[in-house]
Order: C-alpha cells, then sequence, then structure tokens
DNA sequence: AATTAATTAAAACGTATGATTGAATGTAAC
DNA sequence: GTTACATTCAATCATACGTTTTAATTAATT
C-alpha cells in the first residue's frame, strides 16, 4: 500500500513520430471531429481509422474528453503563434496599424493553414478550428485555446478604433470570429468565399473577407 | 388482408390545443433541442419534460428525426412568413430598398422574436434557429426550411447591389446569416450585441447590427 | 539472461439510446 | 352494447457508447 513508486517518464517518445501510436489516434481523431463533429464521433470509430486498440486512447490520453482537449491544442498552437507573430510584425512596422493590417493579421493564419498542410490536413484543421465553435460543451475548451489570440487582438483593436466603446468593440470581434468560422467550415461548398486551396485563391479570399469584416468594425 | 380499410382522419386535432400530446412534445423537444442541440437531447429527456410515454413521440411523429424536422419547421415558418412580408411591405413603399432596408425586413423578425413569445419561448426559438446550422445533419433540414426566405432576399440584395457579381453577394450573404446566428446563440453571454429581450433594447441591437452588415455587403 | 516497466490486445462492464411490441384504455359511431 | 379506431402505456429489443479490467506482448535496463 504504502509502497514508494518509482514512477518512470511516460513518455519515452520515439524519435520517428510516424507510427507513434498517439499521433496515429491524434491524426484520425482530428479528421473525425473536424467532419462529424466532438460529440457524434466515436472512440470506435477513432481507433478503427487510426487501426489501434480501443483501450490505447484511454492509456494515452486518459478519456474522450481529454483527447478532445489534446485535438484541439494540437491545432490551435500553430495558429495562436502565428497570429501573434503576424500582429507583431504588423506592429513593430507601424506603432499605429490600421484596422485592416490588424484583421489581416487575426484572419491570415487560420485560413493559410488551407493550404499549408499537407495534403488535405489544412481543410480538416480549419474545420476543426470551426466546429470548436459550434458545440456548447466544447466552447469553453477551443475558447481556452485560443484565448491568448483574441485577449491581444481586441486590445489591439481598441487602440485603432478608440471612440467605440468596449462593449461595442466586443460584439464585432465576436461576430468578426464568427464569420472566419464561418468561412472555415463552408470552405468547400459552392459559392463559398474560399473556393479551392491555392495560394492565390486563399490570398484573395482574405483580403475579401478582411475588408468585408473591416467595414463592419468601422460602422 | 384485403380488407377495405377505414382511414380516418388521423389529426382529429382537439380544438384546445394544451394538453394535446403533440404539442407538448414539440414544445419540450423545442426547448431541449435549443438547450441541448440535436444530436445530445435524447427522446427520453423530452418525453420526461412533456410527461408523455415514450411511443408516444414515435406514434405521433414516426422517428427522432422526422420530430426534428417537424419542430424545426414549426419554429420557423413564421419567421419566413415575418421576413417575407416585411421585405414586400418594403418593396411596396420604395421600389429600389436600401441595402439597409432589405437587411432590416431580413434580420428584424428573427431577432423581434426573442421578445413577441410568451415567456422565454422566443429565446428558445432563437437559440434553436442557431442550432440548425451547428449540426452538420440538421444543417439540410435548416436550410430547406428557410429556403425560400434566403432565395427571396439574395435575389432583393441582387437588384439593390447590381455591380457586385452573384458569387459575391452569395459568401456575403451566408456571412450576414452566419452573424445573425452567432447573436441569436450568444444572446446571453456577456458583451452580447442582444442584452436582455426588452423591445427597446432588441431594436437598437436590430440597428447595430444592420449598420455593421450592411457596411461590409457594400464594401 | 533476468527483470522491470511500457505498451498493446481482447473481453467485458454498466449504461444509455432509438425503436418496437402487444396489451390496455379511451372515444366515437352504429 | 358492441364494434372500430385512436391513443396511451409498460416492457423489451438490439445496438452503441465510454470505460475498465486482466492478460499478453514488446522494449529497455541491469
Amino acid at each position: 500500500m504504502a509502497r514508494p513508486i518509482q514512477i518512470r517518464d511516460p513518455l519515452p517518445m520515439v524519435s520517428d513520430s510516424f507510427g507513434d501510436t498517439q499521433t496515429q489516434i491524434l491524426d484520425a481523431a482530428e479528421q473525425l471531429f473536424a467532419e462529424q463533429g466532438f460529440g457524434a464521433t466515436s472512440l470506435r470509430s477513432i481507433i478503427r481509422a487510426a487501426d489501434v486498440n480501443l483501450a490505447a486512447i484511454h492509456y494515452h490520453f486518459g478519456s474522450k474528453e481529454k483527447l478532445i482537449v489534446a485535438t484541439i491544442e494540437r491545432m490551435a498552437q500553430p495558429i495562436v503563434q502565428a497570429e501573434l507573430q503576424q500582429l507583431a510584425a504588423v506592429q513593430a512596422e507601424h506603432p499605429q496599424p490600421t484596422v485592416e493590417a490588424i484583421l489581416h493579421a487575426m484572419l491570415a493564419p487560420a485560413l493559410e493553414i488551407v493550404y499549408h498542410g499537407q495534403g488535405d490536413r489544412g481543410l480538416t484543421q480549419a474545420r476543426l478550428m470551426g466546429r470548436c465553435r459550434t458545440e456548447p460543451t466544447i466552447e469553453p475548451i477551443g475558447a481556452r485555446a485560443f484565448a491568448k489570440s483574441s485577449q491581444t487582438f481586441l486590445t489591439a483593436l481598441q487602440q485603432a478604433l478608440p471612440d467605440q466603446s468596449t462593449s461595442e468593440l466586443t460584439w464585432k470581434f465576436d461576430l468578426v470570429i464568427a464569420m472566419l468560422i464561418r468561412v472555415l467550415c463552408a470552405a468547400d461548398q459552392p459559392n463559398a468565399i474560399l473556393q479551392d486551396n491555392s495560394p492565390a485563391e486563399t490570398a484573395a479570399a482574405i483580403e475579401r473577407l478582411v475588408n468585408f469584416a473591416a467595414a463592419g468594425m468601422k460602422s
């Protein structure tokens, strides 16, 4: 009972991440969560796609909820990093950036992953990001993953639009995020703003979206 | 076997709709679907809230999916009707209405049900409308219920903004709907555009949203 | 080679779901 | 009062879910 348990590093971390069970699970989960949603995706469909045993999920992640958190954080981290980086670059160049410049730094990274990812990975990640707001149980997890980004951009917009009240800016900001998520989720539908994942088309879509959003923000 | 079966009207329709099993089920389903989503709401939680037998749902509606369709259509019908009516009124007054006037006719009815409904019914219906786009399985059902409205308003906007291409207008229109739904779903969150369901606050929120959306549409 | 821990595998657990059944009850018509 | 139908009810079906358990397997350490 009161025996001292010697705990070893539980994650020896294989050098070659391909074939790593954790990565296989995360990859399959990412795709299925993005396609079907979190609630609608069963652990059994994930292990089928990942070709691993059912117990592996609980061994490596503990529960379905923790797997969801891990999947979301793995997707969000690079996006948040890119967003903050772009904002910092814009602010370094110009101490008081325009609304358009701020919105570009905020919207571009999420849309760019659509063609930066290998194969369809980017589109999958984009959809997964969108899903974070569509399921009420999951929203807090997604909000936490993107909290740092939201907070930073809201302050930047506050400085660019000093005449607008905080509450006004907050709901406008919220609507811009809603627009971004809609664009991500509807990326393959007919007449969507984002027709294909070519770099040129993505850049054009970003510009269209930035102009649309900026007009609203300044209204 | 080949006996001529005399089929009576399957819905004798009680004059007093209160106490009607179908209505009780629809009311409970509406609230629970709106609060928890369609997939997350079990038929058993519905019959518990409606105080009816489980078989009653299958007897009156056939399946969970058909109950969902019935719930959505009951909610959508008055909204679509109000939207088309407001648009017709605007067009009757002015042959070529402004973008703002069109958007007002399009956004106001959905937001107004928030305080027109008795008690919390309005807020529930608003959230239910929002849910129609958040669950992928349900989206086609919702789209069908609002198809007539979408189609009509898109043509009206096309006439008001003849310089913009159809595809451009389509994705802008889609983003405006996304904004509306976000407003409906986030109606009770802090810093939401819609703070309470008082008529004055709702009218102000409608104006803010119309201005925000019109600026984007014209960009 | 022996030992120890990390990982995978198969099977089952308890619970919940949507759906169905067949009997009971109510209700109007003849 | 009997028949015919609409409706309600309790019970059950088959299936699927997230989780846990126990044993087998693999890999590293000594």
